[in-house]
Order: structure tokens, then sequence, then C-alpha cells
DNA sequence: CAAGCTATGGTTAGCCG
DNA sequence: GCGGCTAACCATAGCTT
């Protein structure tokens, strides 16, 4: 019998010329990645996130417990170097500057609320979108409006993420999901883009 | 010559009890996922991060070309799902009706301040802490503000990361930084908590 | 307590169906 | 384009230093 395969071959550490060989090695490697993320954190008790954009672009993500969570721990625990006074005595200081305008930005928020209307009704890209585009005029009760719509927003999203657990590990507690954004061709298309879920499983090459 | 030793073992998908055989573990995987993310970012040029927090609750984090860099994309990535058009409504509706009462609110605003300037001259423990314990009261020259201070001080903070590279990878685009949070015992200790970094290479199985 | 060792289980590049 | 196969690299559990 000749021999069949030639086993694994050892490849150069730089990037994949080969689109095809790219995407494989990106699928398969991602795997592998995420069942290694998730042995670490059921072995140790760990809180794990890996967040992935393929080559082109599109988003994976592994958490455990979830994303949202070791994203949540991971920002609030920077800790507070001392500069944070100097920051809070900047921040009064404006503030009270800021305090004595309160007057005519009570007309000018008025204006913002015609820019934000015109803003809401015209088709949005991602939420980002709406940040970047948004956030200069809106005023002090369209900002926490919007923040808590981008903590809804998100939510849902994770909502959905499917939760499955590999073949090997605890059944529970460990969240896998992957999205991909379309970006609408026509800016005034009206149909949204698409949000399309995989769960971690044989998914296939694609993305 | 007999055998030196048992090579490597099959070990049950579950919760290492050992504390000490954990921590190593901990470590020797946590740097093999960080290589095997590292090589998958090089080899399909993908933009990953990893964030992770050991059983102790050492955080932890690779990130390719960094770790911001792929918080904020995956945060932008999310598609704009159908009901951003509800949301859209709904945040309109409030907005209208908020609008109604911003006289009186400009009067709230005043006695935020008040509470605000007693909070910051508290020392604080983490950003979040801020974020938690004053979000509800800041008004909306605060929020803006606050939003730029904690962009600049994780901004920060990761301009403080290590730029390292893998020894077989390519030596550039890739930052890997790890950091300990040490909370303070009183509250009313006006030391900073401290902010230690390590490289990736040989550090060793401490957490 | 961290670093090195070694045998073995696990990962995966290249092919095939 | 996917799943599977195979053989060769790689990761790593348990020890030793």
């Amino acid at each position: 019998m000749k021999k069949t395969s030639r086993g694994r071959q050892r490849i150069a550490m730089e990037a994949i010329e080969n689109a095809a060989a790219r995407k494989v090695c990106f699928s398969k490697r991602r795997a592998c990645l995420f069942k290694k993320a998730a042995e670490l954190s059921v072995l140790c008790g760990a809180e794990i996130a890996v967040l992935a954009f393929s080559p082109s672009g599109k988003p994976f993500s592994f958490g455990h417990p979830s994303v949202d969570s070791v994203l949540a721990r991971f920002f609030s625990a920077w800790p507070a170097p001392p500069r944070h006074h100097r920051l809070a005595g900047a921040l009064l200081q404006e503030l009270g500057r800021q305090e004595s305008q309160l007057a005519e930005r009570l007309e000018a928020e008025r204006r913002r609320k015609v820019a934000l209307e015109a803003a809401i009704f015209r088709p949005w890209g991602t939420v980002a979108d709406l940040l970047d585009a948004d956030v200069e005029a809106l005023g002090m009760p369209e900002l926490g409006l919007l923040q808590r719509a981008l903590e809804w927003v998100r939510a849902e999203a994770a909502g959905r993420a499917e939760q499955l657990a590999f073949e090997a590990l605890q059944p529970s507690n460990v969240a896998v999901n992957a999205g991909v954004f379309v970006t609408a061709d026509a800016p005034t298309a009206a149909a949204s883009p698409n949000l399309l879920e995989f769960g971690y499983a044989p998914q296939g090459y694609g993305f």
C-alpha cells in the first residue's frame, strides 16, 4: 500500500498567500482555538472571551460564561490610576463652566432634537454609526437613552447567541456565537442588514 | 534505562480540583492559547482578541493588532437589526416626552452637580465604580465628559501594554499584555490600586 | 516555585471522496 | 465547498532539577 497522505507539514509562520488555503486554515484553527479556550475555562474555571475577525471581516466570538460578562469584567478590571483625581478636577471645572451655559443649551437642545429626528428616520448602518454620527449632537436625555438603547441591543444580540457545549466538555456555561454583518449597498435600502448565526459545531469553512 | 516520564496523560475535561495543578495548567495553557491566537492572526491576517481571567481573577489579554482595536471593531460590527427602527420610534417618543420636562430638569441638574461634587472628591475604586455609582446622577455634560474620560483612561492603559512578538512570529503588530488589579482593603485608603504589567515571555505561573 | 524533560495525546496540512 | 483521512508536527501532564 502506497502512502495516501503526506501528513501534517510544517508551514512558515507568515501570511498564507493562497486565499482558499487561508480560509480553510482560519476555520480549522479558529475551531481549535475556541476549543482550547473552552477547555481552559472548564479545567481552570477561568473566564475567557475570544473575539476573531476572519480575513474577510466576519466576526466570531467565544465566551465563558459569556462574551459580554467577560468584556464587562475586563472593562471594570482596569485599575483606577492616581490621575483619576486630576481627571476629576478637570471634570468638575468643565462642569461648572458648562453649568453657566445650561440656559442657552436648553434652546440648542431643541435644535438638536430636529437633527436627531432627521437622523433617526434615516436607515442606519450599525449602532456605531448612530453613535459616531449623532453623539456629538445629542443632549443629555438622548445620551442616556442612547446608552440604554445600546445596552439593550447588545443584550438582545448576545441573548440570541448559540449556547453550545463542546462534545467532551460540560454542556453548560459555554457560549459560542458567530455573526455576519452584511452592509447594504444602497444607503437608502429599506432592508436591514442580515444577522446570521452559527453554532460552534461543524459549520464549514465559509466566512 | 528505565522510563523517566509517563509522557502526556489524558485528563478529564472537568474542573481541576488541586489548586496548584490548576494554576500551572492555566499558565501553560494560556500561553499556548495566546500563541495559537497569534499564529492564527499571522497566518490568516485575522484580527483577534483574547481576554482571560485566571481563577484568582487576574486579567490577561492578547490582541492583534491590539485588544482595543478588536474590541472597537467588535462593538461596531454588530449589525443593525430591524428592531432598531422600533427602538428609534421609542427613543423619539421618549425624547418628546422628556423635552417637556427640560425646564424642571435644569433645576435638577444643579442638584446633581452637588452630588457629583461630593462623589468626585471621594477616593475611587475603579472606573466601573464611578460609572455604577454616579451614572444615574449624571447630567448631560457629565455624561459626555465621563465617556471621554473613560476612553482616555483605557487608551492610556492600553498604551502601556507590552508590545511583544512571539519568537517564531513576525515581530510587529502583535500585542500581549497582562495586568493585575489589586483592590485596596480600606475604601478610604488614599493609595491607588497597583497596575502590574508583564511581558508575554516566561513570567512563571504566578497569577 | 519556576524551568526542563519526555512520552504521548492532540492538532492540522495536504489530499481524497 | 465539506467532511474525513493520515501522517507528521505540536502541546502538555506528570516528574525531575
